[in-house]
DNA sequence: TCATGGTCGATTGCTGACAATCGACCATGA
DNA sequence: TCATGGTCGATTGTCAGCAATCGACCATGA
């Protein structure tokens, strides 16, 4: 078993990227963000990079350019020569972020109907299967991250990488938001009604009715998180 | 005239925001940018950290930030402990480009007409107009630089920031491909009744006209430039 | 009491040097 | 002729240290 390995390439060619040596620089970005959208830092908290790189066991300049990179997907923000923070969203960033999404999600879902094949509807379909039922089944957690990955999954469907990686960099602001305020608590029981519409369109391949149903849908998503802020202020 | 150089800052009050001290790494990322933007640097070039550095008078740390940056952007890609190179466009990430790019124009569109005021109409009435008059002295080199600004305008006048940051990325990207391939050549007869709907349906505040127009418009765009790269080979 | 100016600690900005890795080349032998 | 293994130059990956800058604190004096 453990000689296999050598022959890992001929044999599972699927594991190959496990194979790919990742620079620390990398691994620290993936720690670090994931850190973040964890929620175990919160937005407007400060991070010095000395302090990291001690968390880490990297050097300060690994370090920065992790954080250089996550300033690009707005997730941490630099004042020079003062002090890295975990970025803060406010109303304005929320509009901002539930209307591009909902542009994104509207392409995405009109090319994902379009390209769709057996091997599309497969995967479709069991995405969709497992997050309805942890609807059914009334778990949260579950749920929530299985309509990430829905959307997601819908996303990548689109065959467009641009697209993923700019809806990647939206999903992300969001999980800071939902993760740092508690503010998940999505409606489980309308959950199914609401993403059915959007599923079935793509499904059956019709590209007007998914970009459709997938914009209002992400619309009227960000209205009801929009409400929440201003209620809970 | 020369030795006035020296006072430039205290002379002219306007040039404040030039007070503001960049650092090194964002000063070569500009420089590193439009480089590859101007063709200075064509796709598939290599480029080497430590003659970037040598070639801007900074530390190669310095200039491996800058390369970091541009990727992020699909400007350049790195290959782990072998080299960077100017990003490349193939068929497939022209498509790419151009659907996204409607999708985002769409919704800046939308979102500009929605809420357009007095100094908004101005100031896209003048961007226009400086436009269509570059086509009509037939003034290509002008023309094309008018149309980025006309479609750019539009994205800022959206109020979405991070929909600006998007745009920009797929705008550069185009920049990069038509800079290194001379496919420019836009049909400036016909760029004023292309544009013209665009623009009267943001002034009337019409979003829905606006949103569709512009997504049709740049759809057909797209569906040019790739014509024309399958022509040309 | 309040404005002013200076000092100091903390943090980022930047650099040069060393280690790790890769791809090309070449010698070797069947 | 071709496969094999090793060597070497080139390039990126990483690190520790010094310089530049900022914000807070404090002493001073009107």
């Amino acid at each position: 078993m453990i000689g296999s390995l050598e022959f890992k390439e001929s044999t599972h060619p699927m594991s190959l990227t496990a194979l790919k040596r990742q620079p620390a620089e990398q691994l620290a970005t993936e720690a670090l963000k994931e850190s973040i959208l964890a929620g175990d830092l919160k937005p407007g908290e400060r991070l010095t990079e000395a302090a990291l790189a001690d968390q880490f066991a990297v050097s300060r300049g690994t370090v920065r350019t992790a954080l250089h990179q996550l300033s690009r997907d707005r997730l941490v923000v630099l004042t020079p020569y003062t002090g890295w923070a975990v970025a803060t969203i406010d109303r304005q960033d929320l509009w901002e972020i539930y209307t591009l999404r909902s542009s994104l999600e509207r392409l995405a879902a009109r090319l994902a109907a379009e390209r769709m094949n057996d091997d599309g509807r497969a995967r479709l379909a069991g995405v969709r299967d497992a997050f309805f039922a942890a609807c059914e089944r009334a778990d949260v957690a579950v749920a929530v991250d299985s309509d990430f990955s829905l959307h997601r999954t819908i996303v990548e469907l689109s065959g467009n990488r641009r697209l993923l990686d700019q809806y990647l960099m939206v999903e992300q602001q969001i999980r800071l938001f939902i993760n740092s305020t508690y503010a998940s608590a999505p409606n489980l029981s309308v959950a199914i009604a609401h993403h059915s519409p959007i599923v079935d369109a793509i499904l059956a391949g019709d590209g007007e009715a998914a970009a459709g149903h997938s914009e209002h849908h992400v619309l009227s998503e960000g209205e009801r998180v929009l409400a929440m802020v201003d209620h809970a202020g």
